[in-house]
DNA sequence: CCAGACTCTGAACGTTTTCTGAGTGGGAGA
DNA sequence: TCTCCCACTCAGAAAACGTTCAGAGTCTGG
């Protein structure tokens, strides 16, 4: 969820990874978000599909059976294939593979990642690669406005200060503003897919976030709390 | 229950569960409900008959002899089958194992359930993934509506707080304006079907909802008491 | 290598909610 | 009118829930 669905699917994708379960939790949550999605398990198939599909761009784990990222990359560019490339890469890869990566747009997430993120990072690199779509990476809701690019929140002028997670929880509050969401599905879309704890971590960084955002006892708070449900970011005008 | 049939069923829905009386109490409210409903006992049956129905969502016991439900959610995506699914899940189940449940449009309700909430969860699932149909979650009966994803009531503007006891009663009224409905099958859609108190619970309730919702002495009251028989939620414009 | 920031867990605390039992009130039939 | 029964309300116990804090462990930048 996050994003409603538009008209037409946003973009073609193409997700390679040779989990199945990490494969289907991709396609599934990026279809979910207005994308076209196909698939591949190995960069055989995933050099077949890209020839097949024409995809916009694909989501593509280094760490393949049969080769590894940089070379299907390598062999798509000699194709004539120039879509960027959203690099899932292990945490311990040394990073100086990981620096050439983000050269022509492209640009690497480390697994395990968080679903959110993935959505965000492929908007990111759309955004920079096919720039005529003229959505601003800037999400606002009454006087807060989160800007994606610039990794900046503010709160009617001021700039408040997030750690990563706050701002992501933040970020996903913002995207589904006056909608009641469960700790399950916060968790789900902000923590990372192997987080295995408890869902009262969502209760703390709540409790975080209130303390940078919601500072005015007088003003309406905008993290209201549904006992018993979930959270909702609350809009000052509805309906 | 709560809305009258329209002309043809509102959706196909697969149900999948292991407990025959489980299944049959599903399946009997969601026809009633008006949906088709096909069911399956196993993730086996529950694969052929995706296959055979093509349905629109499926209910989803995580917990089957064959399989767990994320395979069988894993082998159906794989075969292409992308509709949403509304997983079972035990509450004593350590809730980690919930990881991954909410995305793609999907979601769950732990056992044991009440059944409007079970119809509630299909139609907001509906909703967000077939967003063809313009009904917009809210519901209404005269100056009082109730928002299902804001999880929000108001009574000709203002805002009324409920409990999720007190939301879900006033819910089934409403979805049931100007009829009649006995203490037993308020219990049997608002409380959860392993309920074994008392039907008097019924009367502290509507006590609470009248309240906060009746507290005008001089407007028609809209939950009138039939002595005898049960509770109306009755509107202005009626009779 | 150190200091600070960050993430996550567990526990304490206060609050809300659920449910039960008992007393009170009022409607309807005899 | 009287009586009986149903419904209403209140009060209280137990459980569930959410908030916050302190602390342990980890990561990161200087």
């Amino acid at each position: 969820m996050g994003d409603m669905n538009k008209n037409g699917p946003e973009a073609k994708l193409l997700v390679v990874d040779d989990e199945p379960n990490i494969r289907e939790l991709l396609a599934t949550s990026l279809r979910f978000a207005g994308f076209e999605v196909v698939s591949a398990g190995n960069g055989r198939d995933a050099l077949a599909a890209a020839e097949l599909h024409a995809p916009d761009l694909a989501v593509l784990d280094v760490m393949l059976p049969d080769m590894d990222g940089f070379t299907v990359t390598r062999r798509l560019r000699a194709a004539g294939k120039h879509f960027p490339v959203l690099f899932l890469t292990a945490k311990d890869d040394t990073e100086d593979k990981v620096t050439g990566l983000t050269v022509g747009g492209d640009d690497y997430v480390t697994k395990p990642f968080s679903l959110d993120e993935v959505v965000a990072r492929i908007r990111a690199v759309l955004r920079r690669t096919q720039p005529q779509v003229d959505d601003d990476a800037v999400i606002r809701v009454d006087d807060l406005q989160l800007d994606d690019d610039a990794h900046e929140v503010r709160r009617g002028g001021t700039v408040i200060e997030l750690s990563p997670t706050e701002f992501k929880l933040l970020r996903y509050l913002m995207l589904n503003p006056n909608r009641v969401l469960s700790k399950a599905q916060i968790l789900d879309h902000v923590w990372e897919y192997d987080f295995n704890g408890d869902a009262s971590i969502v209760e703390s960084y709540i409790s975080y976030l209130r303390r940078k955002v919601d500072i005015d006892p007088d003003a309406p708070a905008l993290i209201q709390t549904k006992r018993g449900v979930g959270y909702v970011l609350r809009t000052a005008e509805k309906r």
